[in-house]
DNA sequence: TTGAAAGCGTTACCAA
DNA sequence: TTGGTAACGCTTTCAA
């Protein structure tokens, strides 16, 4: 839909099939006088030659509209010249006439990021197509912000959904195209936009609370070296700073090795505690301080966030925060909310859209 | 882009804006005298009267036509006139002119499908995006098979990846709506689909062998109850009796208590090894059989299979099956070349695009 | 070098 | 009840 090959300019639709065998010169209604392309689907006036009816008439029946009465026999004719003939709607066609789409855009995450993510994203696009949406995974891939909200503006969709590092302007750009909603999903709210706001700092400092409520008091916070997590990572350490904790920060790449470098990091630095980001990344480590003979919670304490199943597995039980965000059947209807009746005042509604609840269990 | 609201018939596209304050009966090019709305975006009919020069132009010089020269002053002040008025491109517009679109249809599995999948498919959209081309994501939300084909057709396709339970006619539609390559990645191959065989009893297979030659003899296979996972779960027990063992089932939930249970099974029915369909089972299988007193690998041999970083991190080390599909990237690059020059015999070409390795570890 | 116009497939208005 | 027709926004001959 987005961009059509412009290299090559001549190129014949339908090559197998000769000239029509019906008098050539006929400009008026093309379309209707065409033979039948048995290479390729047919259009709604083949469908009408074929039922004998106008073009007009088979896209009454075929969209049941209600405001025009069709006699059966009609119905019955347009329906089975569409079934034989394999009729199959353009939705381009479609869109244009209509001037909107049901596309919902969203946008792919550069880098791969957690299986809670994951999780949400597969919940939210099974939901928005049962809305009967058709979501469009769209990647910034380069063009960042304001230049890819042109991109997506070419798709003119009817709802975006969480554009990052985008502007105002990218915003309008948007609306304009005819977006009726836009929703923000982030730190911060962007003006025009619905903004569902997810503080991570929360996770940060409920974890800190925790630890410090416990009595420790010098925390690593475990930043994770693969790319991208830093929009996550970076709010959950200044939540741990926040809630008034001694931090340093490990950086962490997610394999054993490294992880058995920052075990010994620990150790050297002397901390009484540990908030590793995430559970995977608190397992990876827990487990390089247990082979390192460090003993959990005893000499550190652990701490993961997001509440994997895997945080059950190891032993002693991970301590972690767990995180709720919106599921995709409440977001999908939120989008519909939106699309049916767009918000008055976007900005004025800034939902806490991240709730957090800590989970103790045995790794502090 | 697939439906509109049926519902409502009435819409006024733009209903801030009142009547054009020019002369109302002008029917001959209407766009192109049409008001600048400020609400919407301007078509290319504005930039042109904007830049005082034809439709036709503006065309020209915003694809950069390399058929045609156009005077450098030219190029500028359209250029210049599309910036102005913020002008975007009506993707659908151009691509039912085209007569073919950029987008990939890329199926929402129906359940959530492991984290490899899920990175696999996450990989898959960044190389297509690269690409240029527009990842569709469509769940086959209940209409199955080839009645899904349909709504697919609907979107003009240039590509359609995995298309699960689609029988050759759906394959037929979708080659006749332009889809000019037709990629199935399951375990048989379509007529007139290009294959990537991806044989899940190879898993089973390689797992049971290696348990096999360990000396273990009774291997209960566990069965995820989770719904949508019988896909790969059916096929890698097959394996495991393909290669001779003596299997039972093991119906697992993905919870600790369910696990629990299963585990006192283990230890009545006598088994002596469990293939654990996948690392994230056999972990919370492993886990419960600890619990319950029992030796890995010493009373019973615990196997999974996708070689995730869980599996390391446990103890004993969890045995594995390694699998590994085309990258994504791979797989991009194969759309692509796909479409260039489509494949003149699909279905000669069975790929065989898994691989499968064992990866010896202590659970056995 | 530029412009006029046809046409892609669809739907909605207005007549008949 | 049905059909003609215009229009959605764009590209691309063909003609000037």
């Amino acid at each position: 839909m987005v961009q059509i090959p412009k290299q090559q300019s001549a190129q014949s639709t339908v090559p197998a099939q000769p000239a029509a065998p019906v008098k050539s010169p006929e400009p008026a209604r093309p379309a209707a006088t065409r033979p039948l392309a048995t290479g390729a689907l047919p259009t709604s006036a083949d469908v009408a030659r074929r039922a004998g009816v106008s073009r007009a008439t088979v896209s009454y029946v075929l969209n049941n509209t209600s405001a025009v009465r069709i006699s059966e026999p009609t119905r019955q004719r347009v329906h089975e010249a569409a079934k034989e003939l394999g009729y199959v709607p353009h939705a381009a066609a479609r869109s244009l006439r209509a001037g909107h789409t049901r596309i919902v855009l969203v946008p792919t995450p550069d880098v791969p990021i957690g299986p809670l993510y994951s999780a949400f994203l597969n919940e939210l696009q099974w939901a928005l197509s049962r809305l009967d949406y058709t979501v469009v995974q769209y990647g910034s891939v380069g063009r960042s912000g304001d230049r890819a909200a042109r991109a997506w503006a070419e798709l003119r969709p009817v709802a975006v959904l969480g554009p990052v590092g985008m502007g105002p302007d990218g915003i309008a750009v948007l609306r304009r195209s005819g977006a009726r909603a836009v929703i923000t999903l982030g730190p911060d709210r962007v003006e025009g936009a619905h903004a569902l706001l997810t503080d991570h700092r929360q996770v940060g400092r409920v974890a800190a609370e925790h630890l410090l409520a416990r009595g420790h008091r010098r925390a690593g916070v475990v930043m994770p070296k693969e790319p991208g997590l830093d929009v996550f990572a970076v709010p959950r350490l200044e939540g741990v700073r926040e809630a008034g904790a001694e931090t340093v920060r490990l950086p962490l790449a997610y394999d054993e090795q490294d992880a058995a470098q920052v075990a010994a990091q620990v150790r050297e630095l002397g901390l009484d505690a540990v908030f590793a980001y995430n559970d995977e990344y608190a397992m990876l480590l827990m487990r390089a301080l247990q082979d390192a003979g460090v003993d959990i919670p005893g000499d550190v304490a652990v701490m993961g966030a997001d509440d994997l199943m895997l945080g059950r597995l190891l032993r002693p039980r991970l301590s972690t925060v767990r995180l709720d965000l919106p599921s995709g059947r409440e977001l999908a209807e939120l989008v519909d909310r939106l699309v049916r009746e767009p918000d008055p005042a976007p900005e004025s509604e800034p939902r806490n859209a991240l709730t957090v609840t800590l989970v103790a269990r045995d790794s502090t």
